[in-house]
DNA sequence: GCAATGTAGGTTTTT
DNA sequence: CCTACATTGC
C-alpha cells in the first residue's frame, strides 16, 4: 500500500470503509510490518471496538499481534500518561457551573442565573457559551489567542455590512465580546493542573508529542472528515505514513470542530494519493439513486467525484417513500402504520434529528405498547435533578424551601399529605410537630451540607432513585459523581452556599453513552446513527431553513476570522444537507421519510413514492413514561379528594390581591402559590423589595438608605431621587404617604359582580399637586422591572379605584403614574439603568379597569363553580412546575373515575 | 374587523 | 425570555 506515504480514500456510505481499513492493516502485517509500528484511530469507542473486531477476525489464525487501536482521546490520554502528566477529566457540569458563575458575578447579561441556565436561543446563556468554548478549543484557540480589538473590529464590520445580530445593538455586542473573553479566561484559570476537559486532553497531547513522541510508522484514520484542527495536528505528529478513509458528504460534526477544511485541503492538494472505493453493499438501487439525486440537488456546487462510484451492489431494488403529513400530530400514527407492516425479524431504525424528538416519539410508542429501544441523549434527566435540588433545599434550608422539599418526589410524601403538612407549617414553628419523623431524622443526621452531603446521597438519595427507575438513578448517580470536584473546588470559603450547590446540581452533564442496540425497533438521532445500518429506516427530519446568527456565533466566527480560520455560515447550511444525507443512507432495504406536507419539497425527488397521510384517530395527547407507571400505581389505592380540597380552599380565599388576580390567568402558578402554598422568591423580588423599603423610609421619615455596594441598587436609587425631584420641584407636589393599604368590597368596585369578597391593594407612593384651581392626587407605583409592561396599567387602574372609593374622591381628581426606576432595555448589561414615568391616560385606565373586572369575574366564577376551575386547570399545558403536573395528573384521574 | 389570547420558534448535534 | 404570528372571541 505504501508506495506513497499518504493515501486518502473516499468511501461512499456502505462501501465497506472499516473492511477496507482492516484489510490494509492485515496486509501490512503480512508484509512484515511489526504491529507496534501501526496505529488505528477512530472517533468513538464503538468504532474502535468494531475496528478491533474486524482486525482480529482477519488475523486470528496468524501469529500477528493486534496493533494499537485508539480513539483520538484515548491516544492522547496515553501520550499524556506516558509523560507522567495524567489528570482528571472534568465533568461538564463543572464547566457549566463555572460559566454560570462568571456570567452572574460579572453581570454580563441582564438576567439572573435561572434564566441563564435555560437555553432560550435569543439570550446568551450557559449552553451557548459551553459550546463556543469547546468549539474554539478544537481549533487550539485559548484565551491568549483572542485579540479583543481584532474581535471587536470584525464584529463592527459585520454590523456595518448589515449582518448584525437580531436584538443586539453593536454597543451590546462589543461589551459582550469582552464579557465572553472574561468568561473564557475564568474558565481556563478555574482548573488546576490535573484537571482537564476533553479538549485539554487533545491539546496537551499535541504539545507533548511535539516535544518528542515515538512515531508510529503507519497511522490509519477512520471517518477522517470528522477530524478537528488539533486532531489533524495530532495525526501529523504521531504518524509517518497515513492512510485515511472518509466521506466528505458525511461530515456532520462541524459544531465539534470537525473540520471539512482539512479534508478539502487533503483532497485538492498533492500530498495525498486519492482513491475511491467502488460500490455500496448496503444500499439498494432506488435508494442509491435517490440519495445521489438528493446530494446533487442540494449541493450542486460541491465536487464529489466519488459519487460517480456510488453504485448499488445490492440485488434489491429498494423503495423510497415520502410520507407527507397534513398535520404534525399525525406523525405517530404514520410511524405506527409503517411499523405494523414490518417483518418482525428485521431491524428498523427510526432516525430523528434531535434528542427531544427521540424522547417524545419513544413516549408515544410506549403508550401504544410498541416495543422499541431509544438510544438516548442525556437531556431527559432534568426533572430528576430538579427534584434532587428541591429535596436538598429543604434538608439544608428553612421555611419556604422546606415546603418545596415536601412536594419533591424524594420526600416520598403523597400529594394529599404534603398539602396538609404545608398548611400546618404556616402556623407551627416547631418542625418536629409537622414533618414526618424520617425527614426530621435526615435533617438532623445530615444537617451539615458541607460534610454530610455525599453520605446523604449514599444513604438516601441514590437508594430512593433506584426505586424511582432507571433515569432517576442515572441522574442521581451522575450528580453524585460530579459532587466531589465541586466540593473540592467551591466547597470552602464564603462562596459555598446551599444556593450555589443547587445551581451546580441543576446544570446538565454530558456522559458517554454505552447503549448497545438490542431491540428490533430503535429510535436514534442522526449523529448517533452514523456508521450504523438497519434493514429499514424511517427518517423524521427536522429541517429549518431560516438561520439568524446568534450573538455568540458571531463572536466565535469573528474570533476564528482574526486567527485566519473560518467556519462560515454557508458551512452550517451545507452541514444540514450532509446530516440528511447520512440519515438517508442508513438503510439496507426501504426508506420512509416522514415530513409535514408544507416542508416536504426538499425531499420530493426521484425516485420516490409519495403518500399523503392523514390520521383516522384524533387524540394524540402527550403522556410520559412516568405518568403511565404512576397512574398504574395510583389506581391501586384511589381515594378522591382533590376536588373537595380545591373547593374548600377556594371558599377560604375571600380577599383578592392584585398578584392573586395575575395568577388567575396562569393557573399553574395559582395552584402552586395559593393551593399548595409554595412561595418562590427570586433575586428580582429581593431587589424589588429592598428598593421599595428604602423608598418607604425616605417618603415617610426622610431616611436615606444604607450605603449600597451594588451597582444596580445605586443606580436605581439615584433614579428614584430624580423622580422625587420631579415630583417636588417640577410638579410642585407634596408627598402624602407610602405603602398605604386599601381594602374594598368587590361589589363596591364592580357593582354588577355579586359577591361578598374583598379586594385589597397597596399604594407605593401618593402625592398631591395643584393644577389651576383643582387639587390633583397622584398615586404612584414604583417598578424595578427591566421592561415596560402594559399589564401594570391594570394594577394602577384598580388601585386608583380603590383609593377613590376609600377617600370618596372623584376618579377625575385622581391620576396614576408608573415610575420605572430600573429599566434595562438591552439583553447585555451595558451598565446603564434608565428611568421613565408614565402618567396613565384616563381612557386607557378605564379600559384597563374593565380588564381587571374580567379577571375578578373569572375568580368569582371559580369560587362558585369549582368544576369550571378544574376544567381550566386540566387544560393547562407547557407548565414548568413538576408539582403542578402531579396535581393536574391526580385531578384528571379523579375526574375520570368519578 | 379588531382586540384579546394562545402558541411556536429561536437549531442542534456529542467524543 | 420575548416576539411574531395565528386563532379565537366579541
Amino acid at each position: 500500500m505504501m508506495s506513497k506515504s499518504r493515501i486518502l480514500v473516499s468511501a461512499n456510505p456502505g462501501s465497506g470503509k472499516t473492511e477496507d481499513l482492516s484489510n490494509q492493516v492485515s496486509k501490512l502485517l503480512q508484509d512484515g510490518v511489526d504491529s507496534d509500528n501501526i496505529l488505528c484511530l477512530t472517533f468513538t469507542n464503538k468504532a474502535r471496538d468494531e475496528m478491533e473486531r474486524r482486525i482480529i477476525l482477519k488475523i486470528k489464525d496468524t501469529k500477528y499481534k493486534v496493533p494499537d487501536i485508539h480513539t483520538f482521546h484515548s491516544l492522547s490520554q496515553s501520550i499524556i500518561n506516558h509523560r507522567m502528566e495524567g489528570g482528571d477529566l472534568i465533568p461538564e457540569r463543572f464547566l457549566r457551573y463555572q460559566i454560570l458563575k462568571s456570567l452572574e458575578t460579572r453581570q454580563i447579561m441582564n438576567y439572573d442565573g435561572e434564566v441563564l441556565s435555560k437555553d432560550y436561543p435569543a439570550i446568551v446563556n450557559v449552553g451557548q457559551i459551553v459550546n463556543a468554548i469547546k468549539f474554539l478549543k478544537s481549533f487550539a484557540i485559548l484565551p491568549d489567542k483572542v485579540h479583543i480589538e481584532e474581535l471587536k473590529k470584525n464584529v463592527r464590520m459585520e454590523y456595518n455590512n448589515g449582518n448584525g445580530v437580531n436584538g443586539y445593538t453593536l454597543e451590546e455586542m462589543e461589551i459582550l465580546c469582552e464579557g465572553f473573553l472574561d468568561i473564557f479566561r475564568d474558565y481556563e484559570s478555574s482548573k488546576n493542573l490535573s484537571q482537564m476537559d476533553y479538549n485539554d486532553i487533545l491539546l496537551r497531547a499535541v504539545n507533548y508529542s511535539k516535544a518528542h513522541f515515538n512515531k508510529y510508522q503507519y497511522v490509519f484514520v477512520d471517518e477522517v472528515q470528522d477530524m478537528s484542527e488539533i486532531e489533524y495536528e495530532l495525526v501529523k505528529q504521531v504518524g509517518e505514513n497515513v492512510y485515511a478513509v472518509g466521506d466528505m458528504k458525511q461530515a456532520i460534526f462541524g459544531f465539534q470542530g470537525g473540520n471539512i477544511r482539512a479534508l478539502r485541503d487533503m483532497m485538492s492538494g498533492k500530498d495525498f494519493e486519492k482513491r475511491v472505493i467502488d460500490g455500496t453493499r448496503r444500499l439498494p438501487k432506488n435508494v442509491v439513486e435517490y440519495c445521489i439525486n438528493f446530494y446533487r440537488t442540494h449541493e450542486p456546487e460541491e465536487l464529489s467525484p466519488e459519487l460517480d462510484h456510488f453504485r448499488s451492489m445490492n440485488e434489491k431494488d429498494g423503495v423510497v417513500t415520502l410520507i407527507r403529513l397534513k398535520d404534525k400530530g399525525d406523525m405517530i400514527d404514520a410511524v405506527t402504520e409503517i411499523l405494523n407492516k414490518q417483518n418482525n425479524d428485521e431491524s428498523v431504525g427510526i432516525i430523528v434529528r434531535t434528542n427531544e424528538q427521540a424522547n417524545d416519539l419513544s413516549d408515544s410508542l410506549t403508550l401504544k405498547n410498541i416495543s422499541h429501544q431509544k438510544i438516548s441523549g442525556t437531556k431527559g434527566e432534568k426533572l430528576w435533578r430538579e427534584e434532587i435540588s428541591k429535596f436538598i433545599g429543604g434538608i439544608y434550608g428553612t421555611s419556604d424551601s422546606i415546603i418545596g422539599m415536601i412536594y419533591s418526589i424524594y420526600s416520598r410524601i403523597p400529594l394529599y399529605d404534603g398539602i396538609q403538612i404545608a398548611e400546618r407549617m404556616r402556623f407551627e414553628n416547631d418542625l418536629k410537630k409537622v414533618l414526618p419523623r424520617e425527614l426530621i431524622d435526615i435533617r438532623e443526621k445530615y444537617g451539615n451540607h458541607k460534610n454530610q452531603l455525599l453520605q446523604l446521597f449514599n444513604d438516601y438519595i441514590i437508594p430512593n432513585s433506584i426505586a424511582l427507575g432507571e433515569s432517576a438513578f442515572e441522574a442521581a448517580k451522575d450528580v453524585f459523581d460530579s459532587l466531589p470536584m465541586f466540593l473540592d473546588r467551591f466547597g470552602t470559603g464564603e462562596e459555598y452556599s446551599l444556593a450555589s450547590l443547587q445551581k451546580y446540581i441543576l446544570q446538565e452533564n454530558s456522559r458517554d453513552s454505552v447503549d448497545e442496540i438490542s431491540e428490533k425497533v430503535c429510535i436514534i438521532t442522526v449523529h448517533k446513527a452514523k456508521g450504523l445500518e438497519f434493514d429499514h429506516v424511517i427518517y423524521i427530519p427536522k429541517y429549518t431553513e431560516k438561520k439568524n446568527i446568534s450573538a455568540i456565533d458571531l463572536i466565535v466566527d469573528s474570533i476564528l476570522k482574526s486567527n485566519n480560520l473560518s467556519y462560515s455560515r454557508d458551512e452550517r447550511i451545507k452541514e444540514e444537507n450532509r446530516i440528511d444525507f447520512v440519515a438517508l443512507t442508513r438503510t439496507k432495504n426501504s426508506l420512509d421519510i416522514i415530513t409535514e406536507k408544507k416542508s416536504s419539497t426538499r425531499y420530493d425527488l426521484e425516485p420516490c413514492k409519495k403518500i399523503d397521510f392523514t390520521t383516522k384517530i384524533v387524540n394524540n395527547e402527550f403522556v410520559s413514561m412516568k405518568d403511565i407507571s404512576d397512574r398504574e400505581k395510583l389506581k391501586l389505592n384511589f381515594k378522591p379528594w382533590i376536588r373537595d380540597y380545591l373547593k374548600k380552599k377556594m371558599e377560604k380565599l375571600n380577599n383578592l390581591s392584585f398578584t392573586m388576580l395575575e395568577r388567575v390567568k396562569e393557573l399553574d402558578k395559582f395552584v402552586e402559590s395559593y393551593v399548595l402554598g409554595i412561595q418562590t422568591k427570586s433575586s428580582a423580588l429581593t431587589f424589588g423589595s429592598d428598593i421599595h423599603s428604602y423608598i418607604e423610609n425616605y417618603i415617610k421619615s426622610h431616611e436615606t438608605p444604607p450605603i449600597m455596594n451594588d451597582e444596580k441598587l445605586t443606580r436605581t436609587w439615584s433614579n428614584f431621587i430624580s423622580y422625587d425631584k420631579y415630583v417636588r420641584e417640577i410638579q410642585k407636589g407634596k408627598w402624602l404617604g407610602s405603602e398605604m393599604k386599601f381594602k374594598q368590597k368587590v361589589s363596591n368596585v364592580f357593582p354588577d359582580i355579586m359577591t361578598n369578597i374583598t379586594v385589597e391593594g397597596r399604594i407605593d407612593g401618593l402625592y398631591k399637586y395643584i393644577e389651576g384651581n383643582t387639587e390633583k392626587t397622584v398615586i404612584v407605583d414604583f417598578k424595578t422591572s427591566k421592561k415596560v409592561n402594559r399589564d401594570y396599567v391594570n394594577q394602577l387602574s384598580l388601585y386608583a379605584k380603590l383609593f377613590s372609593l376609600e377617600n370618596k374622591i372623584d376618579m377625575e381628581q385622581i391620576e396614576s403614574e408608573i415610575a420605572y426606576l430600573s429599566l434595562r432595555d438591552t439583553k447585555v448589561n451595558i451598565n446603564r439603568i434608565e428611568k421613565r414615568w408614565d402618567r396613565i391616560d384616563p381612557t386607557i385606565e378605564m379600559r384597563a379597569l374593565e380588564d381587571v373586572k374580567k379577571t375578578v369575574e373569572k375568580f368569582v366564577n371559580y369560587k362558585l363553580s369549582v368544576d369550571s376551575m378544574i376544567r381550566d386547570i386540566l387544560s393547562v399545558r407547557n407548565t414548568e412546575s413538576n408539582v403542578f403536573i402531579e396535581f393536574q395528573k391526580m385531578l384528571k384521574m379523579e375526574m375520570e373515575n368519578s
